[in-house]
DNA sequence: CTGAAAGCGCTAACAC
DNA sequence: GTGTTAGCGCTTTCAG
């Protein structure tokens, strides 16, 4: 029985003198009723103060206007940002989004899934965890329950579609950037764990957005005619100590002259790097990142970046859910979104003509690079 | 009828060759079967691919295990991490949380807090829109919907508890930081409309965060015997660029030798009008804010901040609402957390004595403050 | 230990 | 236009 005691559809009835039936219709604006029974159900449900009982409700229509949001992590202002949309998205239909997080586990995730789908969400978009494949997800999916793939595919879930940024324009956007403004030695931060990921979609696997990231940069320097140098491609875990560290080992000997971290967490890692390293930024170095994070406004130099646009990542994940719920026999549409290039001023034409002799950068480790303090 | 068909514990009982009821109880857990009948329910189930339905249950037993939090803005970091305190807080019980944006708009919240109460959920962890009161929390609450608040107090939810950083206290903590460097001359920025709110609690109104911040400030300045100058105090809307305008206009006249920023937003602006106006921190100006956002240490200097645990203080407001819920007529009560000082290096003592005659900022307005780009 | 049956609050035929 | 009735899937007496 409910702990709480509630006024229901009966009660209101009795109140009004009507059937339980008349009452249900005006509450729920169904079917017919006279002026008359209108009237007096709606002056009995506001005198007793009824609320509806949306569990009942979605018990016999089988809809629950509730969908499931599962992320690695709310907190993460990417995700938190995508859910925003999803949520402006959908609020204009009464539904509802229940989050929740997996810390990138593969347990938590499969029992967020389950979770979810026990308390019957209409649908659920799922920001994967990275080494699939989504067992519980796919055999959801495959129950009918609608799902969108978030940022990410994974293997098994080729029926649901992917709402994304494309990850590999968006980075070659990056490159590009760099090459026009005359750069050829060009490294990149890059959370892939190894250089033999090169051709895309090798293996038949599917690319995640790091390698499909690390991809739009050795296109991008290959259709300008850029050799690659490895040297060039700094490994680097997703933490922001080890792309720091990663960078201030590697950087000094590659002799770039820009500098590319392909997600938010090793640009600032990068950042810190340069800046404890005193690189003058962009005299000696260009440096471009990803995501517009705030900070990357507040610092000096103010830091280009590409981003991508969670907002909009967050309504069309909204959009795709809603038309696989409406219409699950609809061919499944994935949503690459572009990425923006936002040009602040730590990129530049390399400096070599005037200080450094062949654009090479020579670094002084331990020196601080502003003079205040 | 529902639209995807499931399996339910009707079809695991004809499976299993027992009654409805025996499969209902070893799915559950509840009340006592055989060994044998368990095993072939177990079997039966798994079988089937059955998934219980959680909605079912909840109708039964009145318990949704599932929460609601409404907040401003998910996509606020603030407010993000709550949310993430609160759900690591709550994911062992296997409860789940909905969430709902009111963008501070008092309809908005009134219209979510509804369809919250409609779904049935156990209890809700509100941020209340800042004017209230809450008429519509007020009237759940009262109806016994368990309720917390967050952040701050509402006029007419006396009976939910308070779950928040202690403002007062933590810009004491900022204030007394500065004092005890030597400052007197203490600006602070503030979204408090008029300094006639000096009295705490005047009028008997619940005082807003931002106003309790400010009596921190004039209470630790009191304790210090500083008298205040009122041109000290500059008012601002909760806007960066209206925090950086008053920045500008009103702090080279202050002969100020310290700026308290007291929230996320202004602390922002601020930082960005004292960048631009080329002030050297911390020699001209010892500047400290508010919240640990991750700009402050990429900065340069790194930006000083007492700041509140957003995870704790979730936790917290899970910890209050569980305990409402299992325990409605325990007394209320408040947990009020205390803030963080995080000394970095933008606030020293005041320099009057070597460059500043009188220990007064001359701005130079228009300069920039580094000399790269 | 197990089965039958009632009920949670609402919707949706189906009659009248 | 309105009332009656049968569920939605699960829990929970109450008998046996």
């Amino acid at each position: 029985m409910p702990r709480r005691e509630s006024v229901t559809t009966a009660d209101v009835a009795r109140a009004a003198d009507v059937s339980k039936a008349t009452a249900a219709r005006v509450l729920s604006g169904r079917g017919s009723t006279s002026e008359a029974s209108r009237r007096r159900v709606r002056e009995a449900a506001a005198a007793l103060g009824y609320v509806p009982n949306e569990l009942a409700k979605a018990m016999s229509v089988g809809i629950t206007n509730t969908i499931g949001v599962v992320s690695p992590d709310i907190a993460n202002p990417f995700f938190a940002a995508v859910v925003r949309g999803i949520s402006d998205r959908i609020r204009s239909r009464g539904i509802e989004i229940i989050i929740s997080n997996t810390d990138n586990d593969q347990q938590i995730e499969s029992r967020a899934l389950r979770l979810l789908a026990a308390k019957q969400v209409d649908g659920i978009v799922l920001a994967p965890v990275i080494p699939g494949p989504g067992l519980v997800a796919a055999d959801l999916s495959s129950r009918g329950l609608p799902l969108v793939l978030l940022d990410r595919r994974t293997e098994g879930l080729e029926a649901a579609p992917l709402v994304s940024l494309d990850h590999a324009a968006t980075a070659r956007l990056a490159t590009n950037h760099l090459i026009a403004l005359g750069h050829t030695r060009i490294a990149i931060l890059t959370e892939v764990p190894e250089l033999a990921l090169l051709q895309p979609g090798s293996q038949g696997r599917i690319d995640r957005p790091a390698t499909q990231r690390l991809w739009g940069y050795l296109s991008a320097l290959a259709e300008a005619g850029i050799e690659l140098d490895p040297r060039l491609v700094i490994g680097t875990a997703y933490h922001q100590s080890a792309a720091e560290a990663a960078v201030r080992a590697s950087l000094s000997g590659s002799r770039a002259t820009a500098l590319f971290a392909t997600n938010s967490v090793v640009t600032s890692g990068a950042f810190r790097a340069l800046a404890s390293l005193g690189v003058s930024i962009p005299k000696q170095l260009s440096f471009i990142g990803f995501d517009d994070q705030e900070w990357t406004t507040m610092v000096t130099p103010p830091v280009s970046v590409v981003a991508q646009p969670p907002l909009e990542l967050g309504v069309a994940a909204a959009d795709a859910l809603m038309r696989r719920i409406e219409d699950p026999d609809a061919p499944i549409a994935d949503a690459i979104l572009p990425g923006d290039l936002l040009l602040r001023a730590s990129t530049a034409a390399p400096d070599d003509a005037t200080t450094a002799p062949q654009g090479a950068l020579a670094l002084q480790p331990g020196r601080n690079h502003k003079e205040d303090r």
